[in-house]
DNA sequence: AGCTGTGGTCGACAATGTCGACCACAGCGG
DNA sequence: CCGCTGTGGTCGACATTGTCGACCACAGCT
């Protein structure tokens, strides 16, 4: 049995790598980074080239990813089923609710943003999809620790790190948030993340009664909060839109 | 030495045809399309899987692309220095022209949407950022296939399929039209993608007064165009903004 | 010049990935 | 009900394939 592709694997690594820097990195650089020979290590790299994985800048030398990846990111959400039937409702969602709405699915030890709808005014905002959020301290984050088994291992596992001065970073806070969100059916971030930032999550649900994602709004917190709550108006068009997008994925009524 | 690295050839192979297809794809139309062996084609999966490039839906067993890709797809936006700079000149584009701006850069035989700014009115706008034009027959492509001999010759090469009434496809008539952008620098698409829909678009340059890249913006035909022509206030804002993004990669005055 | 770094090449060696037969299971039709 | 045919998945022998580390050419500093 060939376990594991081992030339594979390092290429992830490679790609990974190339990924978490900022900057563009060099063939030792990656080659003493991963402990590989710079021979095996140039052969990966020719071959990601080849293959529009990765590029390199002529006049350097150095490595940074390639085009390739961003047409297959693309293609990935393409086929995502979920992403699909949540576009037209997390647009009313960012409508109705005047705040940017997301859409998360779990991603190893966080939350893969698969879709985002600008807050629907004319400031500037930057698109979110493909990035990461934590899963300790969004509520996106807190919904799918919540309701999924496996992002609750990975959240009560990983490292719950102080973002603000309200995260939440004890293990028994931290179950205690959770077992709010399982009562409620939905969790809140009220500045937990970002300072004057707060969010709003509700579970979406697959045919199978799984939770698969999490929808949410954020916003500033005077616009989103009222008091030290969320705004009930919100936490409700959350909800729906939740249900909404499980009902199309065939989970049927609540 | 290891020329190319087969299993990374082949994984590569595996994720383009993921992407391709629409649907999920089972082991055995993988390993028959590839023309590989059953084991062979599982070991790679297995290990795009464990990397998360591939992703098995659990009851049918089929695989599709895994989120990994969105991930990294979305490092690879942040490390592009083009993306970067062009931001917030694209932004104003789309403000001062009333329409959706786009940032394209040769891949392969087309250009890649590497940055869209959605047209500034409370329309339903998907995001394009990844997705692929061709090069024959848009704006962008076009000023592409004119000042980027790679591009040209990508664009020579390839095929010019006909995709409305209107698209230019005999070489000399391409050619001719490359002239035009390269006399006038800028170039125009009258419906020759879509029915209806005109763009326009100039090149970028980079601080080696290199070609990398085309801005643009795109439109209904009949608020774009005036007559059969595209409308001059809005082809000297595209000029601008392609002007302001190659000045901050550094091109200096021209 | 000479040093030290870079990216890149080469060839020997064996670890590695490949192949094709084989297995367990599921769905279907007779 | 039972084989048939499809699926995804496993296994072990074989040799192809990728790996290693020394080596090369070049560039930028001392």
């Amino acid at each position: 049995m060939p376990g594991h592709i081992q030339s594979l694997e390092r290429a992830a690594a490679i790609l990974r790598l190339l990924a978490g820097g900022e900057r563009r990195l060099g063939l030792s650089d990656v080659a003493s980074s991963l402990g590989l020979a710079k021979g095996t290590t140039h052969g990966i790299l020719r071959t990601l080239q080849q293959e529009g994985f990765v590029e390199q800048d002529p006049v350097s030398g150095k490595y940074q990813l390639g085009a390739e990846l961003l047409r297959l990111g693309n293609s990935y959400l393409d086929v995502h089923e979920l992403r699909a039937r949540a576009l037209v409702w997390t647009d009313d969602l960012a409508r109705s609710s005047g705040e940017a709405a997301y859409l998360g699915v779990l991603h190893q030890q966080g939350v893969l943003i698969v879709h985002h709808v600008f807050r629907p005014d004319d400031s500037r905002q930057v698109l979110e999809v493909g990035a990461m959020q934590p899963l300790h301290s969004t509520a996106l984050g807190k919904v799918l620790a919540a309701f999924d088994p496996v992002a609750h291992s990975e959240a009560a596992e990983g490292e719950r790190t102080a973002l603000t001065g309200r995260t939440v970073t004890t293990a028994e806070d931290f179950e205690a948030v959770l077992e709010l969100a399982r009562a409620r059916g939905w969790a809140a971030d009220l500045e937990e993340t970002w300072e004057g930032v707060a969010s709003v999550a509700a579970p979406v649900y697959d045919r199978r009664r799984m939770p698969v994602g999490a929808v949410g709004i954020t916003g500033a917190v005077e616009r989103v909060c009222e008091g030290t709550e969320i705004r009930a108006r919100l936490v409700a068009a959350v909800r729906d839109c939740a249900r909404a997008v499980s009902r199309d994925l065939g989970a049927g009524r609540f």
